[in-house]
DNA sequence: CGTTGTGTTGATATTAATCAACAAGTGTGG
DNA sequence: CCACACTTGTTGATTAATATCAACACAACG
């Protein structure tokens, strides 16, 4: 296991057994569309990697040739503005993919929250895959729209609701895990300053909804990255604007 | 010609000599693509509709059946809350797509901002179509990446550019014509509601910033819906939050 | 010619940002 | 082991940007 000091992240060789990075991701993911596929092939063209927490490994102005699969941990997607000011436009966690959203003059940055382990994909080698394969690119065009749904959620968030919407409509979304089911325990891998760059709000402001939300006993706050959704409703409503 | 009194659009017989609803849309639509499909059976399922200015043609909890093409007009798309408060999400103008983003939660409107032309399609029938011409697939996949790289850039604006900043971008972004040139010239079919309601502002803050870009001559206003701008390199400078 | 919708401008209020202090946790080196 | 710096998070006081409330101008329209 090498660690990278000039790279932002490290290349591992497959290990035996596994298939290919989009095969371990999750149900709603590529992997019914590559059922139809030659694995083989896919497996050719997947380069396995592992990035430490803090690593950027997509900036702003990088060519953007590479195609992303996160198969573990979570990556924080942001774009900046020329003084510094960020906006992350989502979290990526296992089974989503990055670099869906490349157009000829489009820049956005990608950094590990925590550990983050990946399958990389040369653009330029899958292209010539999906030229085999249209039940991927259909696949593809699934969750791109699904990502473009997202993004206007958030829009609307980002727009037209308050702080205190918005961090409901943060733990809410969140506690949602597969299938719609919703969980209680809630594990926060990013910082403050992400959650606020996320939000479009400070970490100030962050902190003090937080703060009340417990005091309200909508939740219960432990160590600062691990929330308990005491009142789901409660917070649901707050989430969808009904205030 | 038929004015539809019940129903939000209206259908129209295809003109003789058009081919179809996507051939008519701008350059970098489906229109490559459509070279080398079968025209008559694109033409067979499109559906050409007129929709008055102010009229829905697309409400939240509709059943997502049909995906659009608009070949005229503009069309505002948005989401609301409970309370009325709207984000508007995109203008969409010819050669835009409607529906590439409905995944199975998913709630959007679409209303006409001037009277409209667009063509309709059957997602079931167009989907039949598109198993025969992946190079289609592949094209609407473009769209959607870069619908969604537009997205991702109006999620910064309305979470970190300031008033000022996001009526900059917006002037710009409408200044942008084809092929990246831009035009001094802008008209502005929308009304300063829905100028605000895409900004995340109010009607207030919309004018008085149009009035105080007036006052410092980086635009000139003619009759509230044109506009012509005096000073780009400022303006951009603005909107890309070189403040 | 009043009515209505749209846009502008001014006065005031309010939300969230900014500025500031401090607490808790982490890692470092003496 | 402890002092130290450093990062992250919390809370309080104050400020500032933008929303809200209000008045009015203007055009379109019946």
């Amino acid at each position: 296991m090498v660690i990278a000091r000039t790279q932002p992240f490290v290349i591992e060789p497959m290990a035996s057994g596994t298939r290919c990075g989009l095969c371990e991701a999750r149900s709603d993911s590529l992997c019914s569309a590559i059922e139809e596929c030659d694995l083989v092939r896919l497996a050719a063209i997947a380069v396995p990697m592992r990035v430490e927490p803090g690593r950027c490994f997509i900036e702003e102005g990088d060519v953007a040739e590479h195609f992303f699969n996160v198969t573990g941990g979570t990556v924080k997607l942001f774009k900046l503005l020329p003084d510094g000011r960020r906006q992350i436009t989502g979290f990526a966690g296992r089974g989503h993919f990055l670099g869906l959203a490349v157009s000829s003059s489009y820049a956005f940055s990608a950094e590990a929250v925590d550990q983050v382990q990946l399958c990389r994909f040369s653009r330029a080698k899958l292209r010539i895959l999906l030229d085999d394969f249209p039940a991927m690119e259909k696949r593809l065009l699934e969750v791109a729209a699904s990502e473009l749904a997202a993004a206007q959620e958030q829009m609307l968030l980002l727009g037209r609701k308050t702080a205190r919407e918005r961090l409901a409509s943060f733990l809410m979304g969140r506690a949602l895990v597969a299938d719609g089911e919703m969980t209680a325990r809630i594990h926060l891998p990013m910082t403050r300053s992400d959650i606020a760059d996320y939000l479009g709000l400070t970490i100030e402001t962050v902190s003090r909804m937080l703060s009340r939300f417990k005091a309200e006993r909508l939740i219960e706050i432990h160590g600062s990255s691990d929330i308990v959704i005491r009142n789901a409703a409660a917070l649901e409503t707050l989430a969808t604007g009904m205030t």
